[in-house]
Formats: structure tokens, C-alpha cells, sequence
DNA sequence: GTCTATATTGGGATAGAC
DNA sequence: GTCTATCCCAATATAGAC
């Protein structure tokens, strides 16, 4: 993987992003240090905190940049599901929830999305807690109201249980991107992305015959 | 949570393990220290290096002592399984795999097994890697060779596929225990491992049909 | 906005007495 | 096996010159 800082020349503050981005994703939040982030982004260790305040805020930053215009893209998506007139199926839900990561094909956002996403909520809750909450508000919520809709005869709380792990499915493939004993070519996220699609319309549209 | 210390006076080894594995547990491995493992454990700093010797070998002996009778478990009810005459189904293979985790019913391993599994697997990649090749070897082999009996029409490769969302699915319920919105009791987790079995069942054994 | 220098705290690990 | 004391290094954060 490339280093961050090799970049380009772009602005102090987003040679840190960038750096504090990649190292995170590599080592996780407490085993990544402010000094392995200014050195790889080659600028002074103060630079970090006249900029972010602190550790916590710059992780803050890294986050919001990424996932703002996914949770505005997931946003938008079901705007336009609703506002159609035709009935949405399960699977139309699926693919808005999923749609910035199929939109970010021709995007080097692919590159970064899924790794960060996967690792931000591989942390421990005590440090994702005020993340995630500021972020997603809302957004959740309107997906299960959704799903609710397409899904009439499940009861709310079952409907959540599915939706619960829908979303661990999502993050196996962020996290690792292909099973052991298969590798993932960077070109094929979006192939996987339509198994994991396949995969947990089953799981929600679930019907126990046995 | 009642502290690990707490459980009564074991030996200084046993009770710097169980004092590593519940703030490992609720903070990671990085951010916890000795010295907070040794003060909740009551014992001398000095002493968790005279019995494990480094921080990193701490954590896989805490990782091991849990893990090992689960991976066993798993191993000797997909024997059992195999050794019946009648074929077995996917949800067979489902609850042999997941077997360890009903049968702890009575024992206070529940109270720490899922918490621990969940967080070791959000860890970076490079802490995990080392402790999970040694224990893992083999079994998640075995059990995709089952289901592929179960399911001889899906292609190998697809099969990873869907194996590789069902452990997502299952870290899931191990690391949060219920969806947003809704509480989980302790005694409740077997119920939620019912939900789990059927939502993975249905992925597994899916058939498009639009 | 960027640097040097430093304050302050905490980390893992170890030597050596008991 | 257990303790005290300490080494040595790294951490976040900040003060203050430029």
C-alpha cells in the first residue's frame, strides 16, 4: 500500500488526513502515535495539534471526511426509492444502503472507504460511541422504516435482529474484502459487494420452511 | 461488570488473566497497560512479566485459554455429525459450528466468551494474525467441506463467499449482542443465537429467483 | 502557520534483593 | 514466586520564538 504522504504536495492539514488515515487502518487508533502520523505525512509533530487539537479530534476528522458523503449518499438514494411510485423491494433497499460504495467505482474512494469503515468500527466502543453517534443519526432508522415497508409481515424487532446482522455482514467484506483462501483484485469489489447483496437479501427475506 | 479481581482469591496467574481479559475486553489490547491489568488484578507489575513474559504473549494465553475447548467443541460435533449414516443439513453444520456457544448455557463462560471472540477479531490484522493462525488451523477447512456437502451445487468459491459473510454476521452478535433499539439479556443470548442460525441458513442456502 | 524545545506522564521491561 | 526500584523510551500536549 502507499504511503499517505507520497500523495502529493496538497496542504499541511490534508498531508496529515491522509497519513492519519492510513496508519489508523493499518494499527488501529491507540497503536497509531501522533509521531508516526507527522513523520509519514513529513510535517512538524505541533503542525498536528495547531490543526486538530488532539488525538481524538484528528481520528474525528479522518472519519467525518470519509463517511459524511456516504450517509448523505444512503440518504439520497432513499429519497429516490421513495419518491417512486412503484412498491421498492427488499433488494432495492439493499442496493441504496450500499449505493455510495457502487457509485465510488471510478473514485480512488475505494481505495480507502471500506478499510477505514471496517477498522472505525472495529474499535472499541468506548471510542466509537461519540463517532458514530454524531455521524449516523437518523440514517439507520430511515433504512429500517424502510425495510419495514417492503418487509410488512416481520415484526419490528425481528426486522432489527436482520438488520443487525446485515450490517456484520457488510463490515466482514469492508474489513477483509475476501474470504481466506481467495484474494480480492482491488477491480473486484464491486462483484463482491453483489454476493454480499445476494447473500443478506436471503437473510432478510428469510421464510423458515424447515 | 463486576471486575475480573473480584472472582475470589485464585492463583496470581489466574487472576492476571481473568484481570487482562475484561479490560482487554472493554478497551482493546493497545490501550490497555500492564500496569492497569496489574492493579485490577492486585498483584505485582513484576509478576505478569515473571509468568508470561511480554504483553503480546499475555493476550494469546487469554485468547487461548477460551478459545482452545471452543475450537474443540466445534471439531468434535462436526465429528459426531459425520459419523451419523443420515446426510446433514446446512443448518446441521450451522449448529455444530455454533454448538460450544449453546452449550455453555449453565457455565459463566457466556458472560465473557462472545465479548472476548468479538473484540480479538475487530484487533488489527497484525496483532490478530499470529494468534489466530495457531488456533484456527483446520477447523474453518473442515467446515467448509461439510456445507459444500450440504450444498453440492454452489461452486467452492461462492461457498467461502457465503461462509466468509456468516462469521461477519456472527462476529456481530458476538461483539454488540443486540441490534440498536433493543436490549439483550444474558439470558436471552441463546434466543439471539436462534435468530443468528436462521439468518445465516437462509444465506447460505440461497436461491435467486429474480 | 510552522518550528524548536520541553513539560509531564505513562509505557514495557528488567535487575537483583528477599 | 514475589517484591522494590529503576532503566529507557515513547506518548500527548504546550509554550514561545520566528
Amino acid at each position: 500500500m502507499p504511503v499517505a504522504a507520497t500523495r502529493g504536495a496538497s496542504s499541511t492539514r490534508e498531508r496529515i488526513l491522509d497519513a492519519a488515515e492510513s496508519l489508523f487502518i493499518e494499527h488501529g487508533y491507540a497503536a497509531t502515535s501522533l509521531r508516526a502520523i507527522t513523520t509519514a505525512a513529513d510535517v512538524n509533530l505541533a503542525a498536528a495539534h495547531y490543526h486538530f487539537g488532539s488525538k481524538f479530534d484528528l481520528l474525528a476528522a479522518v472519519f467525518h471526511r470519509r463517511i459524511e458523503p456516504v450517509e448523505r449518499g444512503r440518504l439520497e438514494a432513499l429519497d429516490a426509492l421513495e419518491r417512486q411510485e412503484a412498491p421498492f423491494s427488499v433488494r432495492d433497499v439493499v442496493y441504496a444502503f450500499l449505493s455510495p460504495m457502487y457509485g465510488a467505482e471510478a473514485d480512488d474512494l475505494l481505495d480507502v472507504l471500506p478499510d477505514l469503515i471496517g477498522r472505525i468500527y472495529a474499535e472499541p466502543e468506548s471510542l466509537t460511541k461519540p463517532l458514530l453517534e454524531g455521524e449516523f443519526s437518523g440514517v439507520a432508522g430511515r433504512y429500517l422504516t424502510a425495510l419495514g415497508q417492503a418487509l410488512p409481515d416481520v415484526p419490528p424487532a425481528e426486522l432489527r435482529w436482520r438488520f443487525h446482522f446485515t450490517i456484520g455482514a457488510m463490515i466482514q467484506l469492508l474489513r477483509f474484502r475476501a474470504p481466506l483462501g481467495l484474494t480480492a483484485e482491488r477491480a473486484d469489489f464491486v462483484g463482491s459487494l453483489d454476493r454480499l447483496v445476494d447473500y443478506v437479501v436471503a437473510g432478510l427475506e428469510q421464510e423458515r420452511t424447515s
